[in-house]
DNA sequence: GAGCCTCGGCTCTTGTACTGGGAAGTACA
């Protein structure tokens, strides 16, 4: 049975819709709400908190902090018969294709209740023949401006959906696109630019892209230090639709506003608002669609909008309310005692007003991390340039781009001391897994090239090899000995039940020659869920066994997810930040390993590719027992 | 509905911009 954590969390979402829908308790929709986030983000099955519902106990239930007595209730009847009957009742009492409403833009609970109610309106369809026959016009509060954004709103959310997430993989190159657009259109004027919101906390999927712009003639701007390189690099992306950054079409000689600028982009398919200090667009590409917001701001209070567009929203609250105890107010100008601005400028010295440590973006999801700042025990985040192995690629003997002798090249340029060659093996036949013979062979030609590279880089033999349905591993022992380093990941049987799969992990980890559990769960971001094992207790085996789970840094993957990596390392397990490179392209995923391994607190000495070369080696003998 | 201080009743999460209609709703982090 797949977790049970996404369709309950859809439910308390669609719960707390239809309550706002009937102007419910705003407070109950606001728990509803909570609970939602909460199942959408916990690490570990909800099933597993309640192991018999014919006969729950909810202490484990309720100890989550935000899951009261009511929740959990409604969260063991679901368990238990697959529904939860409150939600039925609620739905009961509106149209059932109504809820679809909430989904245009501009369109909140009370126009859908003011459209349902006054206008007879049910479903999208049914606003569109209403439309059409313009029998909504004479409503009080629906004037022929917003009619004529109902029609807009719904020519978008027929063809493909209002809401579309997009993988962080694909949301950064497109948001260094617009920011070097940008500063080629707006060149002296602009004085920071930076991305923000929740591509800059670097979640998996990111909802819109936000960008923050400071005008002012003439400053460079900052680095994105957690990463090593400034945001303003496109990092090769170009978009289907669009001139190269600078080409003649960007380059104004009369500078156009920033936010004309903004409006004018080669991808903007509709402009959503455009006001002196804030628009908002919907960006088409290549059947990519994508809302982005820019908020302009003064220099003075850059740090404070940085700050307040980053997010989250939770953390964002959370720091209004502490600011408000010490009698000041915080919004995106600044951080004010009365009409005095006490900082602005930067995000640091606002965290200092306030009496806390800066905290980084990725930790900012209001799950602890103001405390830590307040007692200065935020942890010391990995960053990029720790990372000196790369302990997962493939070549041209299974699936890869590039020959053992380009690979190695290739991370020899980055200035890393190890990288292993972990070919497929012999059951991923699509991807030219090896067989035993040919796997002798490719050592061969491992070892001659880890040879010619000596005085550079040490080049391991590895396998990347399949963990099998039940659990054993597609090489047998005695094959594996041979390797320097064993990255074991499951490719097939991809929904198998959660104690199966932990089961067979779990075998994985127990094999005397695995050094590191390869993308564990097998899922691809927006395509399908993978597994869902224990994940505390196959961390609790890989920390017995001193073996490292692996965050696979592709961003189709991003496995372990960040929750999932914070598990692992709350028990006291090592990581793995590879990026499973196939060719030379995906060596540049690096960073979303890192953001995610960030997002769960890694810090460098969690991450087994941060050891010096010769302790690296240690620790990969070590873990042959 | 959650969570707190007390066991039933009370409070609960900020602050601002934009739009369109003539105030409030929606959206954003």
């Amino acid at each position: 049975m797949a977790r049970a954590n996404p369709a309950l969390a859809a439910i308390f979402q669609q719960m707390a819709d239809v309550t706002e829908i009937l102007s419910g308790d705003r407070f109950r929709v606001l728990a509803f709400q909570k609970a939602a986030r909460i199942l959408d983000e916990l690490a570990l099955d909800v099933a597993e908190l309640v192991p018999d519902p014919a006969h729950p106990d909810l202490k484990k239930l309720t100890a989550v902090q935000g899951i009261g007595k009511g929740t959990a209730e409604r969260i063991v009847e679901y368990l238990a018969t697959g529904k939860i009957r409150e939600h039925h009742d609620l739905l009961a009492q509106i149209p059932p294709e109504l809820p679809a409403l909430l989904d245009l833009q501009g369109v909140g609970p009370k126009t859908v209740a003011l459209l349902w109610k006054q206008g007879g309106v049910t479903s999208l369809a049914d606003l569109k023949t209403k439309l059409g026959d313009n029998s909504l016009s004479s409503i009080p509060g629906l004037g022929p401006k917003k009619l004529e954004n109902f029609r807009q709103a719904l020519a978008f959310v027929q063809p493909q959906g209002a809401q579309q997430r997009v993988r962080l993989g694909q949301a950064m190159p497109i948001a260094r696109w617009i920011i070097d657009e940008l500063r080629h259109k707006l060149s002296r004027q602009i004085h920071e630019i930076h991305y923000a919101g929740s591509l800059r906390r670097g979640k998996e999927t990111i909802g819109d892209l936000d960008i923050l712009i400071s005008p002012a003639p003439g400053s460079a701007p900052a680095p994105e230090t957690a990463l090593g390189s400034a945001p303003g690099s496109a990092g090769g992306y170009a978009p289907a639709s669009a001139p190269a950054p600078g080409s003649a079409h960007t380059t104004n000689k009369s500078a156009p506003s920033i936010a004309d600028a903004f409006t004018t982009l080669p991808l903007v398919q509709d402009v959503l608002a455009k006001g002196d200090t804030k628009c908002s667009v919907r960006l088409s590409d290549q059947g990519l669609h994508l809302q982005s917001d820019l908020r302009i701001v003064p220099p003075e209070s850059f740090g404070a909008a940085l700050l307040y567009f980053t997010g989250s929203k939770e953390h964002n609250v959370r720091l209004r309310q502490r600011a408000l105890e010490q009698g000041l107010k915080l919004n995106e100008y600044g951080l004010y005692k009365g009409d005095k601005l006490l900082a602005g400028q930067t995000e640091e010295e606002i965290f200092r007003h306030l009496g806390l440590d800066w905290i980084p973006p990725e930790l900012r999801e209001d799950h602890g991390e103001i405390s830590l700042a307040e007692r200065h025990q935020l942890p010391a985040l990995i960053n990029l340039g720790d990372i000196q192995a790369e302990l997962h690629a493939h070549t041209t003997a299974s699936d890869g781009l590039w020959s053992i002798f380009d690979l190695a090249q290739s991370c020899a340029d980055r200035r890393m001391h190890v990288v292993a060659v972990t070919d497929h093996s012999k059951s991923q036949f699509q991807a030219n897994g090896l067989s035993e013979e040919r796997l002798v062979q490719h050592v061969q030609a491992i070892r001659a090239a880890a040879a010619q590279f000596k005085n550079s880089i040490t080049i391991l033999a590895g396998a990347e090899v399949d963990i099998l349905a039940d659990g054993r591993l597609d090489y047998p022992d005695s094959v594996l000995k041979e390797l320097d380093i064993v990255v074991a990941s499951p490719h097939a049987a991809l929904t198998q039940d959660p104690k199966k799969a932990t089961a067979r992990l779990r075998k994985a980890i127990d094999n005397r020659y695995v050094t590191i559990l390869g993308h564990p769960t097998g899922r691809l971001i927006l395509r399908r869920p993978g597994l869902a094992p224990d994940i505390e207790e196959l961390a609790q085996a890989a920390a017995q066994r001193g073996i490292a789970l692996e965050i696979n840094a592709n961003s189709y993957r991003l496995d372990l997810r960040d929750t999932h990596a914070r598990v692992a390392l709350e028990a006291g397990c090592k990581l793995a930040i590879n990026t499973d490179a196939h060719g030379p392209a995906d060596l540049d995923q690096l960073p979303y390993g890192i953001l995610t391994a960030r997002r769960a607190g890694a810090r460098q000495d969690d991450v087994v590719n941060t050891l010096p070369r010769d302790a690296l080696l240690k620790w990969i003998k070590s873990t042959r027992r």
